[in-house]
Order: structure tokens, then sequence, then C-alpha cells
DNA sequence: ATTTCAATTTTTGGATGCAATTTCTTAATT
DNA sequence: AATTAAGAAATTGCATCCAAAAATTGAAAT
């Protein structure tokens, strides 16, 4: 025996989904996975329910797993557990932040701002793309850590897992999504994503602790509304599930 | 092949774990449980996985699992998870409540009222506590029903399920916890608890968002407080993981 | 030609066996 | 007597095997 071999499987299939190589809706058959990996189904299968939980994979009971797919109705969910979840961390990081977490958010944020600069002089500049992506993702865990509440801050990476996943790197055989807009849009978006981190940072430096919620929610909505964009025009009217007509009678 | 048998292991293993036949700590042995339960390791081992993700279980690997034990600290950081999503979901129900959604937390609130005041008059009144229980948690249930947002809403009642096993019914072998306040102290807390959800209603009915989610926040900081009372006086700093001192350098 | 029903194949969920690792026990040495 | 080391027992994690359920294919009848 190597090591943990359902971690191998697990981290196997994980990537898989992310870089888009099992679109969303794609059947997972253990039997293909197992083959493929070079290890026996047990461990695929315990990987496939940890998947289930982190919410990348929906196991039906003797149907067999697929990738997640979402529309934008679930993706607006998601996204409204995510502003709970962010907004309340950027309350606590501005009320119990210590100096050097303060200056570690400060840090992710001025890189922020170098790299955008960067990207609006020069648009294909995939270094700079990459370092704005990993900053953002500094700045968002520098806040939760900041807000030392680690059940809260495990449930916002689960939550950015699975974000990255669907609107990831690509989805070469999904639904055809809305063409990208135009650099002059693109650049706004990234000015004001931008701004909103400013905010955020300045409340928490500040102890401010509803501004900084605040601005984190207000930060999280912008990427909804982002995404909805980008998703396509439709407004998406909500469908009642059946457990909720339960409430009508 | 019957039904679902890891399932059966799953709900087996949940109720030992809630009534308190396995305390917190309690070791969990695969092999034990199975011929326990009357079904092969590998639904048991299943079913441990999931508890473990559900909060329920601690899984170490290669040393097994055992019922989850938590300390003031991380109760106090599992219900600021409660209090981001259970205030956020009052929230959202202010905002998108249907006339029916508001009677039935109406309906909860009235029938809380009554076995309130029954409890008040007759200490010894089981079913009024058992009726009062229910309502509770069918208050609960409903606004975040009526927040209409099912990722929010099925992730607190996951809470809401570990909540009830940490504080549920006994502790036999668990460390000793405080004695029970007098009847003055409990019938105290019985009214504040009331007057929280009368608040938490009134602002909902009204369509004031951030009253209704501010009086669901001081409702559960209200739980927090009491539970800190009679968990034990230590006012328990919380400890730094190592992940956080890696912030410190 | 299409639809329906049955048989075959595929695939999941569960049981069992096996190897590796951890823990417990016991004995020996200081 | 206490502490450590070695071996024995127990327990986990993975692989394989088996049975039940679902999907698919093919044939027959309308």
């Amino acid at each position: 025996m190597k090591r943990v071999t359902s971690e191998v499987a697990y981290e196997y299939i994980r990537k898989r989904i992310q870089t888009g190589e099992y679109p969303p809706g794609f059947s997972l058959v253990t039997e293909v996975l197992s083959s493929e990996i070079g290890v026996s189904r047990t461990p695929v299968r315990e990987a496939l329910h940890r998947l289930a939980t982190d919410g990348l994979v929906e196991i039906r009971p003797r149907h067999g797993a697929t990738v997640k797919q979402m529309d934008l109705a679930q993706y607006r969910d998601f996204c409204g557990l995510r502003l709970a979840l962010e907004g309340y961390a950027a309350m606590l990081a501005a009320l119990v932040h210590t100096p050097l977490e303060l200056r570690t958010i400060k840090l992710a944020l001025d890189a922020m701002r170098t790299h955008t600069e960067r990207i609006i002089v020069d648009d294909q500049d995939k270094v700079a793309h990459e370092a704005l992506m990993a900053e953002d993702v500094r700045f968002h865990v520098s806040i939760m850590s900041a807000a030392k509440n680690n059940l809260v801050k495990s449930e916002i990476l689960r939550l950015h897992l699975v974000n990255r996943i669907l609107f990831g790197p690509a989805d070469p055989s999904g639904p055809p999504i809305k063409e990208f807009a135009n650099k002059a849009e693109h650049d706004e978006n990234r000015r004001r994503v931008l701004a909103n981190h400013e905010e955020i940072y300045d409340a928490i430096a500040r102890r401010d602790a509803p501004a900084a919620r605040e601005a984190m929610e207000r930060h999280i909505q912008d990427i909804i509304d982002h995404a909805a964009l980008t998703f396509g025009g439709t407004p998406a009217v909500r469908e009642l599930t059946p457990e909720e007509l339960a409430y009508r009678g």
C-alpha cells in the first residue's frame, strides 16, 4: 500500500472537473474511473461521495454520479450563501483583526491594483491575469483568516471550490454561453472589483464592522449581477420546489 | 437486496449519537457497528463518512472514527455560522415572503406563546415542553422556507442537526456540565426567547429586512450567551491554529 | 414503420478477504 | 518500580466478488 488511495482518486476527479475535461452533466462511472486511475472501485466511490458533499458532483442513488450543473437560479442561491458567509467574515475581520492580518490583506489589495493596471494597459498579459486571480483569492482568504472562525472559513473555501468549477477555465461542450463582453466593459468590471475591494479593506482597517459587511455584500452582489449578464439575459424566475409548494397546502 | 443499507446504518448511528447513547468522544469501530446493525462494514464506513461531513463524527485517517466533541470555542464558531445563515434567511424572508408563508410563521409563534405560558404555570408539563421545542423548530424552518434559498436552508438544517446532538437529551459520561439554573432564570430565558421571536416576526411582517436580520442575529447571540453560561464560566480564549499562526510569520 | 415488451448487458450497492498500520500487551532492562 | 522495546492483536483501507436494479438492445406485434 502506497498512501491514501481515495485521496488520489479524489484529486484526480476534482482536477478533471475543474479543468472542464469532465463538463457539467458528464457521467462519472465508477468502473471507468477506477481503471483509468488505476485503483479499485471502492476508493473511487468514496471520492465521488466526498465530491458530492463538496457540491461538485450529483449522486442519485442507483443512477450513478454526474458532474453537477447549475442553472442561473441555483447559481444565485449559491451566491447568496457566499454573500451571507463572506459578509459575516468581513464583519468579524473588522472586529478582531490584528495589525499583521490587516497588512496581509493590504498586500493582496496592493498587488491586485498593480496587476489590474497592467491588464488594462495590455489585455494579453497572461502572467498578470494569473497573478490577479491569485491575489483575488489571497484577499478573500486573508479576510476570513482574520475573522478567526475556522468553520466559516472552511465553508467559504468549499464554496470557492465550486465557483471555480462552474465558471472556471472552460466549458467546452456546455450550453452556448454568451460571448465575452468587449474590452471596455471588462476593464470597467475590473475597476469596479478593485474599488469594491478597497472599500472592504478601508472598512476593516477602521474597524467599522457594519460597513465591512455591507461592502463585502455589495461586492458579491456585483459578482452575481455580472455573472447574470454573461450567463444569459433571462431574468430567471425561480422554480418552486415541491417542498416549498407544500407550504401553500 | 432489501433497500439502501447504508441509509439504515446512517440513521442507526445518528440516532444513537443524538440520544447520547454514543457520547462525545465515543469510539465508533466499524466492525462492532456492522455486527450490531447487521450489515457489512462497507455501508457502515459510508455512513460514518456522511456523519463526518455532517459534523457529527470526527474521522482521523488510520485512527478510526469518534463522536465529535466540541469545546466552547468551537461551539461559538458553530453558532457564528448559524448566526450568519439564519440572519441572512430572516432578511430574505422579510423581502420575499408570501402572505401564506407569513401566516405559517405566525402560527408557530402563536403556538409557542401558548406553550410558554403553560410551562411558566406548570414547570412539569412534559407535553408543553415537547410542543414548545417542536414549534421552535417550525418557527425557524418556516422562516428559511419563506427565504426561498434551498442551499441556505439545507445548510441551516445541517447545523440544527449538530446542535441537537451536542446539547440534546443527555450527556451521561461527558464532563460535568453546570447544573441547570433555577426556575425563575429558566422562565426569564423562555420569555426572552419568545420576545426575540416576536421581534423577528414583526420585522418580517412589515418587510423590514435589516431589522429582521438584526433581530434574528440578536436571538442567536442570546442562545450563544445562554449556552456559555450553562456550559461553564470560562471565557474561553480562542486557540490559534497552526494555519493562523502562519500568517504571523 | 413504430411501439412495446422481454432478455441481455451494464452498473451500482453491498459483502468479504487481505495487507498494512496502529495500538495494546508483555517482557526485559535499567 | 518504571520505562522502553518487541511482538501480538485489532482495526483500518483497499481490492475483489456477488447480487439486485437500471439501461439498452433486439425482436415481435400492431
